[in-house]
RNA sequence: GACCCCAUAGCUCAGCUGGAUAGAGCAACUGCCUUCUAAGCAGUAGGUCGUUGGUUCGAGUCCAACUGGGGUCGCCA
């Protein structure tokens, strides 16, 4: 029983004393910072029962408590607020039973499987900042549902058919004289991402030349002969033109090598791929299914729909009239195959919010089909990440490409270590190491620290900060316990007695008590900001210590043991925290 | 037009599901390195929580309307 319990189990038993039978549940909250004590009990609902004035009944209330005498050892009433101070003995206890706790917050696996399906690419560009979100998300998503108790696949769905990825394939035959990877020096990704941008380019030509003829835009913009060409591309493909499908698998080819490329230096990774040219057909099976069932209905000319109205959306269509699936049957489908292969109960989609509405449909429908899992499906919708001139556009090449970003990143963090100067002695290898790191921990934890449904503006002519509320910040407080105890030699991995704490060595380990709570947060919320939220407060109160107490200089043992144990704490939870946001630490910078 | 998100300091964000005087970081200003890593710490300044009502002991938080921003309403994915 943790800390909470025990107090609501006792106020609980002293309402029940006092003034009988308790009608609202006891809801504690931290006490503000500017009052005494760790736990505050709110009596204003009480009031009507004790039938006494707010003061009176929260004294009483305390007495009983202090009476107890654990683990509350003072108690202070201001207005209808009773403040609860805590024994020394629980956080000498958490010491005790923790400073070499390196699993500390994190659960065994009790709780079921989770899949959680991320990053879904589009194989016709290179990934951007939008995508690189997703990764981040979904990446952390699996490593925070890992931590509160669950078995977790990862899943990517790639977006490998269709007539985006038919625009890359023509334009590179029209205008690409067979320039390769290997002939350009560029990363496949990129290279078929500027033929994605070249088709967009012929097209909007091809437009206004027609235009200028006399057509009107939305003529033109469905007779360009270049998008006639990619439709009948398109066509071939699905019909099984052996020449077409081997341009597509060589073009996939590249672009996969460039993603693995990038998912790498990401640090991201997947348990299974679905490619959607495998799952497209999927799903035409449940749609019969349904039909009987009385799920959908089918219109005169063949079509078959699901009619929503009656919770608030919607006519959908789920088939199309010529009997071919449409992006919501392949998802119907994905779902029955990935339940049948691996039976996980809760079943996450990192998509953007743009497709919010598809899914609330998708879960429905599922729901309505009876399936099992459907409660366990979540969409963690997430906002766009806009530049200050608006959206991305990968058409237009106004994005923020994830390879120079990774890149830049890794510069930054170049010029600012040199800057400082504390590196003497490193090899060069180990340098880039750590570069490659502080880069790496500035960008994931800047994009991790949002609230995720929140759209986040990037603007790329400043750069992503190194100092304040940033990864590097967490990552210094780790490299600076560790030098420190590095220094200490091993006289203080012992046994210490109970002492009296000083304010800032009581908050850190408040702080580090509350480290399982964030984690079982993050997990109900679906959320990595609480995570990096938690890392700050726990890295400005161990600051805050540091600073203002001495470690290694402390000439009473017992003194100097408990605190060194509360920086081998304090560190070993930073990189528990930091492992659930994909960030790995250095020990050095 | 209908529906869904969002709005807190100059900027980027918190605010633990209704509690006390709304908090951090950046930017600005002031201190602290002959002492355990100054990518740090302490401090100053900065607010009508978009607006107006409502619910109650109490509202940034819940409800309604409005304003502004974004998104979705394809037999595209």
């Amino acid at each position: 029983m943790n800390i909470e319990q025990e107090l609501s189990l006792q106020i609980d038993q002293a309402i029940t004393e006092l003034y009988g039978e308790n009608p609202v549940a006891v809801k504690l909250e931290k006490t503000n910072k500017d009052f005494e004590g760790q736990y505050t009990f709110v009596v204003f609902p009480l009031l009507r029962i004790s039938k006494k004035n707010p003061q009176d009944t929260a004294a009483e209330i305390g007495e009983k408590l202090l009476k107890n005498g654990n683990p509350v050892v003072a108690y202070n009433v201001i207005k209808g607020f009773l403040n609860l101070s805590i024994s020394d003995r629980v956080w000498y206890d958490l010491l005790q039973q923790n400073w070499y706790n390196t699993t500390f917050g994190l659960k065994n696996k009790t709780e079921g499987r989770v899949m959680v399906e991320y990053s879904s690419p589009n194989t016709n560009k290179p990934l951007h900042l939008g995508h690189i979100r997703n990764n981040l998300l979904g990446y952390s998503i699996a490593e925070i549902m890992r931590a509160g108790g669950h078995e977790v696949i990862k899943a990517n769905l790639i977006n490998d058919r269709g007539i985006h990825i038919c625009k890359s394939m023509l334009a590179w035959q029209l205008f690409g004289n067979g320039e390769t990877p290997e002939s350009s020096g560029m990363k496949g990704d990129h290279l078929v991402g500027k033929y994605y941008v070249a088709f967009d380019k012929a097209y909007k030509a091809e437009i206004d030349s027609l235009v200028a003829g006399g057509l009107d835009k939305e003529e033109a913009e469905k007779s360009a002969p270049i998008l006639l060409q990619t439709q009948e591309m398109l066509r071939q493909w699905e019909a099984g033109n052996p020449e077409i499908i081997k341009l597509w698998e060589t073009m996939n080819g590249w672009v996969y090598k460039g993603f693995d490329h990038t998912y790498k230096r990401l640090g991201v990774d997947f348990d299974k791929y679905y490619y959607e040219s495998n799952t497209y057909t999927l799903g035409k099976d449940i749609v019969a299914e349904g039909l009987e069932k009385g799920v959908f209905y089918r219109k005169e000319d063949g079509s078959v729909w699901i009619d929503l109205t009656a919770e608030g959306l919607d006519h959908k269509l789920v088939l199309r009239k010529d009997g071919t699936s449409v992006y919501i049957t392949q998802d119907i489908g994905t779902a029955d195959e990935k339940f049948r292969e691996f039976g996980a109960e809760k079943s996450i989609y990192v998509v953007g919010n743009e497709q919010d509405y598809h899914f609330k449909v998708l879960f429905l429908i599922m729901q309505k089909l009876g399936r099992s899992y459907a409660p366990g499906m979540y969409h963690l919708s997430y906002g766009m990440v806009d530049l200050p001139s608006g959206k991305m556009k990968s058409r237009e090449g106004t994005v923020v490409d994830a390879d120079d970003l990774l890149k830049e990143m890794h510069e930054t963090a170049k010029a600012k270590t040199l800057e400082l100067g504390k590196t003497e002695g490193m090899e060069v290898s180990e340098l880039n190491n750590l570069y490659e790191k502080l880069g790496l921990a500035a960008l994931k934890f800047f994009i991790l620290k949002v609230d995720p449904k929140k759209r986040m503006l990037f603007n790329p002519q400043e750069s992503i900060d190194f100092q304040g509320d940033t990864g590097p910040f967490v990552l210094y407080t780790y490299a600076r316990i560790q030098s420190m105890l590095k220094q200490a030699g091993t006289d203080w991995q012992t046994h210490v007695s109970e002492i009296e704490w000083q304010p800032s060595e009581k908050e850190t380990l408040e702080c580090l008590y509350g480290f399982p709570e964030a984690v079982h947060n993050a997990c109900r919320d679906f959320n990595p900001a609480i995570i990096a939220h938690y890392s700050l407060e726990l890295a400005k109160a161990f600051n805050r210590l540091y600073n203002e107490l001495s470690f290694l200089k402390e000439t009473d043992t017992n003194k100097r043991a408990a605190r060194l144990q509360i920086a081998s704490f304090t560190a070993n939870t930073l990189e528990n925290a930091c492992r659930l946001l994909g960030i790995s630490m250095v020990e050095r910078m």
